[in-house]
DNA sequence: TTGTAGGCGTTATCAT
DNA sequence: ATGATAACGCCTACAA
């Protein structure tokens, strides 16, 4: 016990006794056994995290990376399951999640069914919803509203004179709110409804530039594109090129993610910014907050901007 | 005992028992604990996955989710742990993964010092090494020399008639590994030391920008840049537009890593092409090999392509 | 096919 | 500050 306790909480041992166990636990290649120890204290500093897809264009990963990164930080190790973006098998991906008895978990970008949400709620289990806003939370959130950014791309290229406005928009919820709200905000405005092209995601460079081709055919005098990604906009962006179409004078172009190439495009691309970083290190933050039993905020929206460059 | 058999192996129970115990389980909310159980069997079908980072350009970021997906498929699932490019703390970060008890362990574009090495080696579990070739593997190896496609690229743009080549390179070894082998390669066909122009990981678009401009300062007249990945070769190319030199005829651009994007871009992106979809499952694949026991190949290069395009 | 016994390596708890 | 004891929940081994 004495052995134990210099080893996982070497506060509540001599100095010197610690030293002892220490050369003992060296000299014969002692590694501590965390599934043991789980066993019988019940914690097991196991963070399940559940992401759709970590695809590298991914608009999210960001805060993935930065929330991993904090949870390790704080002694905590992740556990990292892709469900796709389908929902087959949901309900037996969570069993066998639970049955690893992560101390809490973090569902990222991710709708879930009822009956996995009952699941979730039945495991007592500290639940982290993450990089959205838009519903009644399971337990903890920290996100924003993808509505209100899909609202604000509009009104800022109504703001800007646009009055032929498409939208590129990819067949994923996150996706689906912002074009919800994009299309909410045009009509509130008194524009007709955009014409809107839907990708399957994940979304890719190649979506906008055949994205735009395909607008342009329904409508040639479309003069501003909203994207679903940064990406999908630098394709439009180049895609313009190819056709002589001048960004932003005859058609503007607005991306999503702020991703770290969008200030180096030509035209800079105008985009809508999430601070990620803030995001996810708050999510891993308040999970291990909860963890310990200070429940502070249990939803934070963290808002965006839009990033006013040169393509619209 | 009986319950437990008809839930973990119901072959080997009536169908009966199977049902009656099933009921029962779902009525009190039974989920099954995989804590306890790996204590008594040792093994804990769980993979410890080292990565640098899960940035979003990461280029083998491909390859893990390839690997990530496979293991989940046979039933496993992985811990996720980020190291950064550094090493601090490195001895800690494998001990507290070593205690997780973890059945395998994937190190991924990694290099890891050799008091590492040795407690891996030490600790008898299956190491797979991924996304290198470059080295005496501790275990299993799934990867493709770097080297071999640095040298590679420097071969197919002598063989286009370039004679003043330069690199945009990343201080990261694997890039560091592409970059020794192209130099390595045109000092066999004759030519003068490249202009190296050195970026920090996470590489980005910007890097390509302001590193053609650093290398046409020092040399106007380069008529080739090889890129550490794509996405730095597309910012190349777009300096180039941007200062009205044509792509490829005044300067060949050649990327790395085949990033979805690449084959949209204008002119469409020359580059180094890696099966990461094969490559991530077949690390996975193997490692569960030897996880039932069956070992085959320990080491297994996956080579690359250069695919041609237009940019060189 | 089902049941019994015991232990995996740690930590909670209580005692010294 | 240290020690003794039991228990976490499952699975291995063996028996019926």
């Amino acid at each position: 016990m004495t052995a134990s306790r210099a080893i996982s909480n070497p506060s509540m041992v001599t100095e010197a006794t610690r030293l002892k166990v220490q050369a003992a636990a060296s000299k014969i290649g002692y590694v501590q056994n965390f599934v043991a120890g789980s066993l019988k204290s019940r914690r097991s500093r196991l963070i399940a995290c559940v992401v759709p897809t970590i695809a590298s264009g991914s608009v999210f990963l960001p805060a993935v990376r930065a929330m991993t990164q904090t949870f390790e930080r704080l002694g905590y190790h992740v556990m990292l399951s892709q469900r796709g973006y389908g929902v087959a098998q949901e309900q037996e991906q969570i069993e066998t999640v639970l049955a690893r008895r992560p101390d809490g978990i973090v569902l990222t970008g991710t709708f879930v069914s009822a009956a996995a949400r009952r699941k979730l709620k039945a495991s007592g289990l500290p639940v982290m919803e993450m990089w959205d806003m838009a519903r009644s939370p399971i337990d903890m959130l920290v996100g924003f509203s993808h509505e209100a950014a899909g609202g604000a791309a509009a009104a800022y290229l109504h703001g800007k004179g646009r009055r032929r406005i498409a939208m590129i928009s990819a067949t994923e919820p996150r996706s689906a709110a912002r074009e919800a709200g994009f299309v909410a905000e045009l009509q509130r405005l008194g524009l007709p409804p955009p014409r809107i092209h839907a990708v399957a995601p994940p979304t890719r460079m190649g979506h906008g530039r055949q994205g735009l081709g395909e607008l342009l055919l329904a409508d040639p005098k479309i003069d501003a594109v909203f994207c679903t990604t940064d990406m999908v906009a630098l394709g439009v962006i180049l895609e313009s090129q190819s056709r002589g179409l001048r960004v932003p004078e005859q058609l503007a172009v607005m991306g999503f993610g702020d991703m770290d190439f969008a200030a180096d495009v030509t035209p800079a691309l105008t985009t809508i910014h999430v601070d990620n970083e803030q995001l996810g290190e708050r999510a891993a933050t308040l999970m291990v907050e909860a963890l310990d039993g200070r429940r502070s905020k249990r939803v934070s929206d963290m808002g965006f901007e839009i990033i006013e460059r040169a393509s619209a």
